[in-house]
DNA sequence: TATAGATTCGAACGAACGTTCGGTAACTTC
DNA sequence: GAAGTTACCGAACGTTCGTTCGAATCTATA
């Protein structure tokens, strides 16, 4: 009973996440109201989560952590949310829809495969930063999930793994180079997920000028031939 | 009472995480027997333990999980260390020690900074690979451990970084480049590390060739002058 | 101001947690 | 084979966990 909305969608189907009790649900006109009273309490709700999850993990936090730092009694969280679980589920899906979002739109108006590598890189660094509670959740976190709901998560993650991927290899054909776009994409990712480990805003660059370095150290990874092996200037492609 | 061992050391003076028990403590002629009864049976534990917080996290794993898994009675495990966050300790400790110990050997007989930079990286591929278990559950749980155990890992974290701090700045000199080594270093970091996160020995090249292909990614970055912006061959240093 | 629904709460539930304790069995040393 | 140490266990301790329930309070609308 307790699990009853657990795992009894189709598989694909969004969990709802809200109770029923949000305006986001469109109504005959189409989409409106998206800020009920509801919503924005979640939403800060799902701040203070993040928070927390950040600073001791999924496992580590308690429920009673959350309602210290909201300010609401433990019972009455789950007036927003079905169970912990459900907590970080949305949580990561929020986090990655709009980074993704942001991409596609920056994405827009932007031409040259390399441009756009650069873009993706700034993006993602970009949104990174200015929510590094929510994205060192979603990296962290990353196996945490099971089932549906991890399956949901997982399913953008390979969305997002996908439109670099797709950047990655249009850069190959324009330049026509040689490499492999899994590992360009993994490495890639590995120095820009890496960041919630070590960034600390009051000795390194800002997102901006760290995309700018990050961008530079990546492209001239990818573009430039590779030498055999020491000090011979011509190589095969 | 129960927590006696726990902050009365000097800091600075590691855990013993032997309850004094084991043959490790040198005798009067110097380090003798290091493989006691005690020590064989402690070590496959800290592989069991590993396996788990591998699998479910720290916070997420029972110690009667690790019970199940090792065979043995919940109340028998506590002979072999003091506690569940010991023995996160003694793991993450032995992981990092013994990859740095190999790092050192192979750097011995090794000359130019460039070549020592791909012993650097091809040694932490190849212990990474090969021990993914205990080296996800270092990388994961970074921040897990708290007050001395936590400190002592984080000094050999900085023992680590150094070592490859050294090594790019060897390079850099070696080649007249300009960079920033603490970025670089993160970078690489970074690219190295994020491989437990999607490595498939099925799917994916094994260690030496993996080594390979990340350090021309990284050196090619690295080495190669940054052009201004676009189509512009020759550019500052 | 009456009413319906949304929101919040105190108190409690059963389950799972890390750890401890007293005792038994096994091994080592003389 | 007695004595002493090491290895291990069943059972329990006290605490914390996520979640639920019924009732109380707030808010918006008529």
């Amino acid at each position: 009973m307790a699990l009853a909305n657990m795992e009894t969608r189709l598989p694909g189907e969004p969990y709802d996440g809200r109770k029923g009790r949000s305006a986001f649900h469109a109504g005959k006109g189409g989409d409106e109201i998206v800020d009920s009273r509801f919503d924005r309490r979640l939403s800060k709700l799902l701040h203070h989560a993040a928070r927390i999850f950040c600073e001791k993990g999924y496992e580590g936090a308690s429920m009673r952590d959350l309602s210290r730092a909201a300010g609401m009694s433990l019972a009455g969280l789950y007036h927003y949310f079905d169970s912990k679980e459900d907590l970080l589920y949305l949580i990561q899906k929020h986090t990655f829809r709009t980074i993704i979002e942001r991409l596609q739109e920056r994405l827009k108006d932007a031409k040259g495969a390399e441009q756009r590598v650069r873009i993706f890189i700034e993006n993602h660094l970009d949104y990174f930063l200015a929510n590094k509670e929510a994205m060192k959740v979603l990296t962290h976190e990353d196996e945490t999930l099971k089932n549906g709901r991890g399956a949901e998560i997982r399913a953008i993650k390979r969305e997002y793994y996908r439109i670099c991927l797709d950047l990655l290899e249009d850069l190959r054909r324009e330049k026509g180079l040689q490499f492999s776009g899994r590992l360009a994409v993994l490495g890639l990712f590995g120095m820009i997920n890496w960041i919630y480990t070590w960034h600390n805003p009051r000795v390194d660059l800002d997102a901006s000028a760290l995309a700018g370095e990050m961008s530079s150290l990546f492209l001239r990874g990818v573009l430039n031939p590779g030498k055999p092996k020491r000090k011979s200037a011509k190589a095969n492609a």
